[in-house]
Order: structure tokens, then C-alpha cells, then sequence
DNA sequence: CCCTGATTCGC
DNA sequence: GCGAATCAGG
């Protein structure tokens, strides 16, 4: 793959929204989030210093043996990084993100997704297909206990409390998220497509 | 361990 | 120009 004007079109739009390298080479699909970082430094738009803000002067760095230049200094350098506390119980069931995209746009980090706890699938209607690859993931999931839950295990309870028939999934999380992608995409469901129309 | 971006340097 | 390897921070 290339960079193509289309390509790069892409590229700056989601780094403007703050997207991460990796999110960004995974939509445009085949380039690494090296790649994508890569590029963006050779477009000159860098900025964002979610990271690592070393305070180095590229701009007059023409020689790495200079020493450190004093008069750099990162103006207005927003960091529009949200972290939702993991430890937040909202009893939040579904509908969280009103994402009218097939895939998720730039809005993971206004999601308070905190610990929804809504498995129960009673009343809802998701989507067969989100529902089928859970029933799928449940196949495989690690089966773990509470004790054995981290941050980066998905933490969708399986079967009954109740009963020694219950687990949690244990599969790896989705990134800031609770749950693993398939527990995810039930987890939040954009909204529900029934028709009631603003209720 | 997972992730993030930054930089370097051979291609 | 490109991006893997590496570095550095969270």
C-alpha cells in the first residue's frame, strides 16, 4: 500500500480528531501504526504529545549534537485524553453511544463507559450477528473466576451467579473498554432499533 | 502486559 | 519517501 491523496486524506482527518496511530492504520488497512506515525511526522503534523513530551526543538534541531534549546516551549498543547475510571459502577445497560457509523468514529473517548453490567439478554435486540459471535466467544472465553479478573480481562459474567455454572469471559479487553470486542458490541448498543421515534 | 507517540536509519 | 526497529512514557 501507499500513501495515495485519498489515503492521506484519511490520515489527517482522523489525526485531527485525535485518533491513535493504531486506530488509524487499522482503518486504512495495510500499514502499520509505524507507518501511520511515520507519515504524519513527514506531513509535519505531529503535536499532540498524548505521550512522551521530550521537548525537543525539531524545528531548530538541524544537529543532534546541539544541546538543549532553551526558547521550546510547547505553547497550547491540548490533550483532549479522557481515562473513564475502571472502577465506576454505572448501572448502564445499553445505549451509551448514538453512533450512526458502522464503526467507531472518533467518540470512544466521550463514552463514560464505565462498568456497565447489563448482560441479561432479555429484552434486548441486538443484532443476531453481535449476539452470535458472543454466544461463539462464550465457547472459548477463559472461564475465570472473579479473583482472576484484571484490567484486561473482559469482565462479561456468563451464566448464573447462582450456580457454580458462572464465569466471566476473561478474554482480552477491548482497550479502555470492559469487555472484549464481541461483549462489546452488545455491551453498547448504539440505540435500539425499534420504532419508537423519540419515545 | 497492554497501550501510546517519537525518533532513527537502512532501504 | 517509507516504515521497522527502537526508544520512551503511561
Amino acid at each position: 500500500m501507499s500513501w495515495t491523496d485519498d489515503r492521506v486524506e484519511i490520515l489527517k482527518k482522523m489525526w485531527g480528531e485525535g485518533q491513535s496511530a493504531s486506530q488509524i492504520a487499522k482503518e486504512l488497512g495495510g500499514v502499520t501504526r509505524n507507518a501511520v506515525i511515520g507519515k504524519v511526522h513527514r506531513l509535519g503534523l505531529s503535536n499532540r504529545t498524548a505521550t512522551a513530551a521530550p521537548a525537543a526543538a525539531p524545528a531548530a534541531a538541524a544537529k543532534p549534537e546541539a544541546k538543549a534549546n532553551p526558547a521550546a516551549k510547547p505553547a497550547a498543547a491540548a490533550k483532549p485524553k479522557a481515562e473513564p475510571a475502571p472502577e465506576a459502577a454505572e448501572p448502564e445497560p445499553a445505549e451509551a453511544a448514538p453512533a450512526p457509523r458502522p464503526n467507531l468514529p472518533a467518540r470512544a473517548k466521550i463514552i463514560p463507559a464505565g462498568q456497565p453490567l447489563p448482560p441479561q439478554p432479555s429484552a434486548n435486540e441486538i443484532s443476531p450477528e453481535a449476539l452470535a459471535k458472543v454466544s461463539e466467544v462464550e465457547k472459548k472465553s477463559k472461564k475465570i473466576g472473579l479473583m482472576d479478573l484484571t484490567e484486561r480481562t473482559c469482565k462479561w459474567p456468563v451464566g448464573d451467579p447462582a450456580t457454580d455454572d458462572f464465569w466471566f469471559c476473561g478474554l482480552p479487553v477491548q482497550q479502555g473498554k470492559p469487555y472484549c470486542e464481541a461483549h462489546v458490541g452488545v455491551a453498547f448498543q448504539p440505540m435500539s432499533a425499534r420504532r419508537d421515534r423519540r419515545r
